[in-house]
DNA sequence: TGAAACCTTAAAGCCACTACAGGGTCAAGT
DNA sequence: ACTTGACCCTGTAGTGGCTTTAAGGTTTCA
């Protein structure tokens, strides 16, 4: 098949397809007499394993140790159950960072409850007034922010 | 007071102050004979505004909003509340979304309690078959990922 | 035949920085 | 007077995971 059923039968960018080639999450494929991506099934597979992955919000770095076990079916597993319980702290600690932070953000919210001058307003005096929170010090995060 | 100063009151990196000056979240400030850039505290005020704001994951454009607010004490704050209320409303789904997801991973982790060959692996075997999550379909985000 | 729908590569843009290269300025110490 | 070293300057490139754009080539259908 073309990248273009490759794209509709998974979801994915053609143009994405082509950027998982370029950074090696998908091999070169073959080519048509016209030069046009040539793709199977086992391509499909490996195509939804990447996605799924990536729904659960891994980073390609991740996926690439991933799809290696996958690919060597008879290597030892234990750094596949590692490399899941570093990603599993990652995304706890995010949640609990966002929590923290939606906390922070309805106590400013309240400091303002009706439209009035700026000069006023609850909320840009509140921002003023450092007392930053813990978050903006140690910031090296590995699961992302809020956009 | 000159850039590193102001860094190390506010806490911020002096390539992270010219790279504010150079997308206009901060003004341009006054020089020295030898260029060297010139600061005063209101500048400070205003940094440390901009860091509190990014503390609370708000982007540059989110923040240059504010700052207009805060640079106009006559108009009307009623922006500001929305921007706010929207704002808390992404990080709140982020933290669904996230929680969402630290469900599946723990589900997919408890597939492989031992470590094993990789073909018997329950994890790899788990992300292989589909039921890619709700999330990866509508996956415009504001508040971002895990990494 | 010709036009629409698909495909190709290469390069630039997004965000919010961070890092680096290659220099200039300034204050203190010798 | 000179040197050292800490600081400062500009400009450019890199990060991740794509998305967008430009400028074309191929295939398919009427």
């Amino acid at each position: 098949m073309k990248i273009g059923e490759l794209g509709d039968k998974t979801g994915v960018d053609a143009e994405t397809i082509r950027y998982y080639e370029k950074v090696g999450i998908l091999p070169k494929p073959a080519r048509t007499e016209g030069n046009y991506r040539h793709y199977g099934e086992q391509h499909v597979d490996r195509l939804r394993f990447v996605r799924h992955c990536r729904s659960l919000d891994m980073t390609l770095d991740e996926i690439r140790v991933l799809l290696t076990f996958r690919d060597t079916p008879d290597s030892n597993c234990g750094e596949v159950n590692a490399l899941l319980d570093e990603h599993i702290g990652h995304v706890t600690k995010r949640i609990v960072a966002l929590t923290e932070l939606e906390k922070e953000l309805r106590k400013l919210r309240r400091q303002c409850r009706k439209a009035q001058k700026s000069k006023d307003c609850g909320i840009l005096a509140g921002i003023g007034r450092e007392g930053t929170p813990k978050e903006s010090q140690g910031n090296a995060r590995h699961v992302a922010g809020a956009h």
